[in-house]
DNA sequence: GCAAAAATTGAAATCGGTTTCAATTTTGTT
DNA sequence: AACAAAATTGAAACCGATTTCAATTTTTGC
């Protein structure tokens, strides 16, 4: 059904129909409620495609997808999914290869050239990346999710992975480790740069220094977690605790105090970061894992959010979000043997 | 830079131009190759809402997502956004709620009103999905990922269910096991009563009856697996093997059969099904789990190749796939002590 | 060399809405 | 009751492409 059609019906103009869908002022109440309701009952709806041809806006926002496996993007996207439920804004992915920053700004040029989306959100950032500089000249609206340090004011939300790990490594500390090792996010990241420097912090603010060679970076999966765990621990001087980068990196890390027959909150203590999925949770690990904690959904709901905001006009240096992680002591802290 | 402009800039027709982009047969050889280096050069592209408005295609393929964590998502959309990336076709992810079919149809509706995709697929259908009558009655083309009993016939794409546990079940039985556990998937999918069914058929065959008391439903998660082969192995007649419905659920079983004080691929032997994740592998395990292997990713890279051929016409009746699913034995399985 | 056929190009209509601007009706004021 | 102001409605232009149909140019056949 189209809008001439549904006018006609009605005894209306197509402008009159038009106005009183879209919430504009100057049509009469009465008209406007009549409207509505014919709308719902003939299940007239505006073709999305000539609405976006008409006001320019493209009604989606995009999310680049690497085409590695990348375990947070499903909470990050229900997240997001449920806000822009009642926003008529749709989710775009678009697909890229993974580490190839060339390719991926080649996909927001796309983007843009052909009008597809409002607004993107990219993922884990690094310090000086290029994307942002490439969105910006493109006049593309973006929302980071995670920081950079770009000389170009941007928007973003992110956790304060600093504190996290400060706070779970003096947790550690206090407890009385002195040796602890940490399997940090992939090298280069802002995230895994932020977790090292609170994990450095948290040494010094007690006269003492972190070990680098206690300290590696990786992929957050069970097996990067069991390996290295399982270096560290077969060392000379091991480690009494070990800070992991996720629950999945614990998971290994787990298996791998094991199969050293050794006992997880006894003779090594573990705590990482939990993104919450559903799917794996750190309480009903054994023993249970002492975690920092922030939902990813969460995340993907408040990222929608502010994206919304963004299209909507709001300044960009006004879009700066630092949420703080929760610590919870569970089973797999206690002090060393 | 818009078309009018750009066809002015070659000295040519809008006409012409388009005819040149979208190779139509009856523009010469020059001119085409002219247009193609000139668009590429001043970056032109057309704007993809006015195309759609007056193609009438929407380009773009509907995914309906549980606001659930659905394990298996990323996976899946990583290899459908592989596919489509040189389809010039996108993703939509539209947000249902989770287990509500009449607003999983509202949104079916809504999609079809607003001429958004073209076509949907949905995800874990069962024997009488009512999904598939409304999405047969509105006219929107889709894929079944998964199979239905509906009498619509339906285009779909699904992996062996029945076949994979009836294997991995056939293979407990000629170690010598004779009291099999199931943790099957939820209660009512096709996929899980596909799984019920090679389970139970692995027993007939050998003139055994698989247990009702040994089969159970859930999601699948970690907590469920360890909750399940807990029940399991604390009864008076505990059965010696257990068949998981996924990695994470088996990552559960394992942790249960540890807390025990017994030992997996020595008191009791797991296999489970093997959606193929990248942060975490069945090798990898301790000790390396026995699987029935599908990947999940590669699903979606074919399940989006034949949604589009679906859009370009292709008869539905002719769409019906049916993956073998392999058979990996590891150290997880050996005789029963 | 010329007519007919084939190849190539372009003008204008169209997709289905939104929005500007003008016209009409209603309300308010004296 | 008469007029100005405000509220409401509608006609027509427009968003940026595609495609029909007609016009022009080139090629072919004899």
């Amino acid at each position: 059904m189209k809008l001439r059609e549904f006018a006609k019906q009605l005894g209306l103009s197509p402008t009159t129909v038009s106005r009183a869908l879209s919430g504009y002022p100057e049509v009469s109440e009465a008209t406007r409620a009549r409207v509505a309701s014919e709308a719902m009952r003939l299940g007239y709806r505006p073709d999305i495609n000539a609405v976006r041809l008409k006001t320019g806006r493209a009604g989606a926002i995009g999310v680049m997808m690497a085409r590695s496996g990348e375990i947070h993007f499903a909470e990050f996207m229900s997240g997001m999914a449920q806000r822009l439920e009642t926003a008529d804004t749709d989710i775009l992915i678009t697909p890229i290869t993974a580490h190839n920053d060339e390719d991926e700004m080649q996909a927001y040029r796309r983007l843009v050239e052909s009008r597809r989306v409002d607004a993107v959100i990219i993922h884990s950032p690094r310090p000086r990346d290029p994307r942002i500089g490439v969105l910006n000249s493109l006049g593309l609206p973006f929302l980071v999710h995670g920081r950079s340090e770009s000389e170009h004011v941007h928007a973003w939300l992110d956790i304060d992975n600093e504190n996290a790990v400060r706070r779970s490594t003096e947790h550690l500390l206090d407890l009385g480790h002195r040796r602890i090792a940490m399997i940090n996010g992939l090298r280069g990241k802002t995230y895994s740069i932020h977790r090292e420097q609170g994990f450095r912090v948290a040494h010094q603010e007690r006269g003492l220094v972190a070990d680098p060679n206690l300290m590696v970076c990786d992929k957050f999966s069970d097996e990067s977690g069991f390996r290295h765990a399982r270096s560290f621990l077969e060392r000379a001087n091991a480690p009494t605790a070990i800070v992991a980068g996720s629950t999945m990196t614990a998971l290994g890390v787990y298996r791998a105090v094991r199969s050293l027959g050794m006992t997880v909150g006894q003779n090594v203590s573990v705590i990482a970061h939990d993104d919450v999925f559903p799917y794996l949770t750190a309480e009903s690990m054994v023993p249970s894992l002492s975690t920092t904690r922030s939902s990813m959904r969460a995340a993907g709901t408040r990222c929608a959010e502010l994206t919304l905001q963004l299209i909507a006009g709001r300044a960009v240096d006004e879009i700066h979000e630092l949420w703080p992680v929760e610590l919870i002591l569970r089973e797999s802290t206690a002090p060393p043997p």
